[in-house]
DNA sequence: CGAGCGTTTGAACAGCGTCAAAACAAGTGG
DNA sequence: CCACTTGTTTTGACGCTGTTCAAACGCTCG
């Protein structure tokens, strides 16, 4: 089902550049990029130059079928990295959720053949098989959970990496792209945020806004626990 | 929670090898194991001490949820590697799908710390990396498509993995196996494939025998194309 | 032959999708 | 400040796809 053995190994070490962390690389500054609302980062199927790390705002990665079915499959926020591939193009198109600012690094720095350094390959393996874990996760989700589930896992998930435990997170992305995101259409995702509010699990401040009021009973719902004890 | 997982057998305990390449140390003799058909290779959040390669036989990977919902994430076959991890634990569990032979080695003659060598460290990148492709590709399954649209995906992908592009495809799994990995109930992916059979896209000389008899078709089904010519 | 399991099929039901409209928010220009 | 616009979110009514419950069918193996 891969095509990539070949594309891999083969081109793309024109220039030997010093060996270079990807970590150090994306911190470094000057390769800083900003994007409008909705912009394209790339496109699927796209050749895959550059690797990303989200320095403010929000991106979406996704795919698309051709009748125009969308699967959204990672927001990444400040400091996440992506765009990674191990072929010579995007298997995932990725776009700016709102105005964001994002840094690149040439993958051809960083030394993806066979005979690079076992630093730099060591970080790559471990940013993919981090995505993997998240990946299956959320394939979880999307085979087994039902609608409310599906959205309580999505807030605890955001409210974990945004709001630092502070208890209002706050949603860069608008309905569709959570509806996409955990296969659902934007009015179920609408009517789970009221079947929460009613239920006291969150309140909506704002449609933007969630206040998380009763965390333990809503990760039990997402978790799919007998619901008890309090934490 | 198996007393029959891997580390508790007599896999031979080797001495601390030299960096050894995963496939060089896969494709070597001794480390095989056989498990009996429904028998678990590993469990979740179990100790990851050891990466698996199919010899004979199928492996199924999953998750499941306290409630018993069970989340199917991967089919192996012979050729096939799977049980790497990035952490200590195995974050899905592994079960012989029928009677299979599987090659192990354990993880820490792999060297996965960040000093390793580049070679086996690319390997395992490339091994991760295209394990998330699958995933993803998964994943799209999941959140976009109808039952028929998932039975036609996965009857091709089998069909292109195990058969080399024979008209007959041999399935190792039951009809709950591909319910869990489609996301859909044992009746559902029952009724998918007599639907795909009374359109004539496909033959069931068998339950467990597919004979694909319109490869385009279902292949615009599976892809969710414009489908043209119709039964 | 019968027991046990896996598969298929049927009928009723429910969760989520579809279609439609209303409520709401944020600009923009008068 | 107020109409008007445009885009987003919410809510309602209805229908379809897939689930649930149940029964029949067809294997394989004692």
């Amino acid at each position: 089902m891969q095509v990539q053995s070949a594309s891999a190994t083969g081109a793309r070490r024109s220039q030997p550049i010093t060996l270079v962390s990807l970590t150090d690389a994306l911190e470094a500054p000057g390769f800083v990029m900003g994007f409008g609302r909705n912009e394209e980062i790339f496109g699927e199927e796209q050749p895959a130059d550059f690797v990303y790390r989200v320095v403010t705002g929000a991106v979406r990665t996704g795919r698309i079928l051709r009748d125009g079915r969308r699967q959204i499959t990672g927001f990444f926020l400040p400091g996440d990295v992506f765009g990674l591939e191990l072929g010579e193009l995007h298997r995932s198109g990725a776009e700016a959720v709102c105005e964001a600012e994002v840094a690149l690094v040439r993958r051809s720095a960083l030394k993806l053949s066979a005979t690079g350094d076992g630093l730099a390959a060591h970080e790559l393996w471990t940013l993919t098989a981090e995505a993997l874990d998240r990946t299956e996760t959320h394939l979880m989700l999307l085979g087994c959970k039902t609608a409310a589930e599906r959205l309580a896992s999505f807030l605890l998930a955001m409210a974990e990496r945004c709001s630092g435990r502070g208890r209002v997170v706050d949603l860069p992305m608008c309905r569709q792209d959570i509806a996409d995101y955990l296969g659902l259409t934007i009015e179920t995702v609408s009517r789970s945020f009221s079947q929460l509010e009613r239920e006291r699990l969150i309140e909506l401040p704002s449609s933007r806004a969630v206040m998380i009021r009763r965390w333990e009973a809503l990760s039990a719902l997402a978790t799919a626990e007998d619901l008890q004890s309090a934490a």
